[in-house]
RNA sequence: GUCCCCAUCGACUAGUGGUUAGGUCACGGGCCUUUCAAGCCCGUAGCAGGGGUUCAAAUCCCCUUGGGGACACCA
């Protein structure tokens, strides 16, 4: 049987760096097995539901280049693939529940709950709802406003189920207390929605979060309430920040958009995210889409919670701006410089200072402050003032001024051989000709080679920016 | 508090009874070099602790400790 799996976000805000590696397991399985990836959207919580969100993911999906072979936009003949379309699919699986005594009508107030919810508290073998309705035998609808639908819980028991990578896990069905499926609104929980869906699109494998593990008793036994076999579970280790805790926001980014905006790189982060709790079990680390899909297996996927190093994830992206294509950087770099104002329209020097550039930033955002003498117009404090007046830096300038204005076209081992020439005439020391030379045509004492700020300047722009500073 | 999961360098990880415990980031040192980056080479650093099982345990079992997650009409 083909493999299908699916990816199920909430649309409740940004896409986490911790739901999208879940996404990169689920396509890499699905395109390592040659199987399906679904893209579900679980919007059934209308509180916290944004249009912007479920916006701000698809972006994100597309950006990281993963793509879906069922879901919104593409169709597949499972759907529809919004949950909120679905509400009668649900409705009827609740019904059924009811009907073969699963489950229940349920007319406890909130007050109520949380009432029981306080006495309840502290006490040994604490469940959240004490059951009040569920031999009450209440008749409804699941679209009553006053009445939600419980499953009822096995009063003992066990339940158990076999996860992929971590084995037996069972939990005690005296600690669970009867769940929500059909909320007062009509809407489902995930529970019901997730188990009735995934069931219907014929998953094959739930590959989720660690989170979920304690919620799999339930859906064990909505599996069993629905007369079916459930797939087959692989929960993720999740992701932490540097202080161990889970991800959050005041760890820094943690929503790829917010990577995207500092300027990282798509393939740079689908490596590093599919790198944290996988591994192809040789010491690849650097790997292409193509040999990700080739290698992913679920036995590579650790059991441990790994946490998010940002100064890896630096290192990395650097690697990837250093070695991709120079034109495919440069266009990616484009949005920096317009942001900043800066006319780039002249393409060829333009794609001289990335490939200048880049070799020396962790992401693009660095890469504006990095190439920006080479656009603008230079200033200089006192001290940087003091070196240019000095007789030394304008015997430089002028010989410069001089020699370039001999001959139009300049090599680079042209250039090297008047540096060479340079020293040798004006009997200077390294230092002496280097840091006001650099200076002069770069505002700084640190930064490219000579042949290279000429490469990109021209020799017109070299000799303007020296005579710019010659005292005459 | 209850239940569940987890435990190899600071971080990401390889390791599935016999290894000098390997790789990568970070860190330190060196090389290259006019400088800054990049690059190259070398190095520091780890099996949480305690019991078993075994000729042999990072690997198997138990306990302790530590960390994490879940306990909603959110997912």
């Amino acid at each position: 049987m083909s493999v299908r799996v699916r990816f199920a976000p909430s649309p409740t805000g940004s896409p986490h760096v911790g739901n999208i590696r879940t996404a990169i397991f689920n396509w890499l399985f699905a395109r390592n097995m040659g199987g399906t990836f679904i893209l579900r959207i679980e919007d059934t919580d209308r509180e916290r539901y944004s249009k912007e969100a479920l916006q701000a993911l698809m972006d994100g999906l597309k950006w990281l280049n993963i793509s879906w072979d069922e879901g919104p936009g593409t169709g597949g003949e499972y759907g529809p693939y919004f949950q909120s379309e679905r509400l009668h699919i649900y409705h009827e699986y609740a019904k059924m529940l009811v009907d073969k005594g699963y489950a229940y009508y349920c007319s406890c107030t909130p007050e109520r709950l949380k009432e029981v919810r306080e006495s309840l508290k502290g006490k040994e073998k604490a469940a959240g709802y004490d059951r009040h309705c569920r031999d009450l035998g209440i008749k409804g609808d699941p679209n009553d406003p006053d009445k939600v639908i419980r499953f009822k819980v096995p009063l003992e028991g066990k339940t158990y189920f076999e996860d992929y990578i971590r084995g037996r896990i069972e939990f005690d069905n005296e600690l669970l207390d009867d769940f929500v499926i059909i909320k007062s609104d009509g809407y489902p929980t995930y529970h019901l929605a997730n188990i009735v869906d995934d069931y219907l699109m014929k998953v094959t494998h739930i590959m989720r979060g660690d989170e979920w593990i304690s919620s799999t008793g339930r859906h064990i036994l909505l599996y069993e309430g629905l007369g079916q076999k459930p797939p087959v579970f692989v929960h993720l280790p999740i992701i932490l920040g540097p202080d161990k805790s889970k991800l959050s926001k005041r760890h820094g980014a943690t929503s790829i958009i917010e990577y995207e905006g500092m300027g990282y790189l798509p393939e740079c982060l689908f490596n590093f995210l599919a790198l944290l709790g996988w591994s192809p079990k040789d010491d690849r680390e650097i790997m292409t889409i193509d040999e990700m899909v080739e290698s992913f297996s679920i036995d590579g996927i650790n059991q441990v919670a790994s946490v998010f190093d940002h100064k890896k994830l630096d290192w990395m992206n650097g690697l990837y701006l250093r070695s991709l294509d120079l034109e495919y950087i440069a266009e990616k770099a484009k949005p920096f410089f317009e942001n900043a104002g800066i006319d780039i329209d002249d393409n060829e020097k333009y794609k001289r200072i990335i490939d200048f550039a880049r070799n020396r930033i962790p992401n693009l955002s660095g890469i504006v402050s990095e190439s920006e003498p080479f656009f603008r117009r230079l200033s200089f404090n006192s001290e940087e003032k003091a070196l240019i007046d000095e007789n030394k830096s304008q015997r430089i300038y002028a010989y410069w001024v001089e020699e370039l204005s001999k001959k139009a076209q300049w090599s680079e081992e042209d250039i090297n051989d008047l540096v060479k020439r340079s020293i040798q005439e004006l009997e200077l020391k390294g230092k002496e000709f280097y840091f006001p030379l650099r200076l002069a045509l770069f505002g700084s004492f640190h930064g490219p080679d000579i042949p290279v700020i000429f490469n990109i300047l021209g020799r017109d722009q070299v000799v303007a920016r020296l005579q710019r500073l010659m005292k005459s």
